[in-house]
DNA sequence: GAGGCGTGGCA
DNA sequence: TTGCCAAGCCT
């Protein structure tokens, strides 16, 4: 059989799709012909960057139901919202929700808007969701191209450039498979494809429906594409938190808007540097974040010591304060030492 | 362009 | 255990 001969790469991919597309709360059924809610795309893909699938699904269900309009979710106060985030980690992202969903309501009168462009313009809102909620919200023949995609075409066309600079090599070779009439399954199609199929390492290259012209299978080098640069290594840092407890209740502060952790509600304490510190504390927990990895010991204060912004938090209640996982880490710790 | 920015699951 | 990685965005 020739390579002329074969269906379409799209054609090949949305029958796979139609098949094994995953059930996802955020999904309507392939090919329906229901309009997806805008919202409930962009609060998907928000959710969904750099984060698993896994540990959206929660978030995602209990953020629609408490939120289940655009308007909801921009009347809403910034420290529930923030709360609600809490564990699933970058949390620049939660402000932007917020921002994003002000700007909608204020400015494009509650409704999404529907082309790439004025997407991209929203707060948080970058080159992939624009092209994301275009094409699955309002099916415009955009060209999404996320990590799963990245790879999926960097082996089908055999693009040994190293990222980040194959990706305008990868946009040039997917934008014309983008089918007009099917853009947003597409895109879903491809990424499940990238999930389930052309994972990172052992591609189940039997079970793909693109790998009759895929110039990588069979390669024993395959899991090496795409070619990604060299990682560098994270520093150690450590850091004083400190336990202030009065009656039943624990102090509790708020980071800054910006930086780590910002916005979060948080244990008061000191900077994280490089040097150990010197006192001994209560307990410990080692925290991985992405450019640091960091120790972070609690040592109790007293109340008087309490200064600056915060609040008294009841120990009973700690799980709804919204605490990011690093503070959720000592706080159970805490919690195991007092039972 | 490169670095800051979380977390949990997996091999 | 350690490192890698996941539907990126912002500066």
């Amino acid at each position: 059989m020739s390579v002329q001969s074969i269906d379409s790469f799209a054609e090949r991919l949305l029958g796979w799709y139609d098949r094994a597309a995953r059930d996802l709360p955020w999904r309507h059924p392939p090919g329906s012909a229901a309009t997806p809610d805008p919202y409930r795309v962009w609060m998907a893909e928000i959710m969904l960057q750099q984060t698993t699938v896994a540990a959206v699904a929660g978030y995602f269900t209990r953020f629609v139901q408490r939120w289940p309009t655009v308007a909801d979710l921009a009347a809403a106060d910034d420290a529930d919202v923030m709360a609600a985030w809490a564990g699933l980690g970058y949390y620049a992202r939660a402000r932007n929700l917020l921002a994003c969903a002000r700007v909608v309501v204020a400015q494009h009168g509650g409704r999404f808007p529907d082309s790439e462009d004025a997407l991209r313009a929203l707060p948080g809102v970058g080159d992939y969701t624009a092209a994301a909620v275009a094409a699955i919200a309002f099916g415009r023949a955009a060209v999404v191209v996320d990590a799963n995609i990245e790879r999926v075409i960097a082996r089908h066309r055999l693009i040994e450039t190293p990222l980040p600079a194959a990706k305008r090599e990868i946009r040039t070779a997917l934008a014309p498979l983008v089918p007009q009439d099917r853009p947003g399954d597409f895109a879903q199609g491809l990424m499940d494809l990238g999930a389930t199929i052309c994972t990172p390492r052992a591609p189940a290259c039997t079970r793909c429906p693109v790998s009759a012209d895929c110039r990588a299978r069979g390669r024993s080098d395959i899991d090496q594409l795409p070619v990604k640069p060299p990682k560098k290594a994270k520093p150690q840092r450590y850091g004083l938190a400190w336990w202030i407890e009065e009656g039943d209740a624990v102090w509790l502060v708020r980071r800054p808007g910006k930086g780590m952790l910002g916005g979060m509600r948080a244990l008061p304490g000191g900077e994280w540097t490089g040097e150990a510190p010197t006192e001994s504390g209560l307990v410990h927990v080692d925290h991985g974040f992405t450019h640091f990895d960091l120790r972070l010991t609690l040592v109790r204060r007293e109340s008087a010591h309490a200064a600056g912004e915060g609040e008294w938090w009841p120990l009973s209640a700690l799980d709804a304060a919204g605490l990011p996982t690093l503070y959720r880490k000592l706080t159970d710790r805490m919690r195991e030492d007092i039972a």
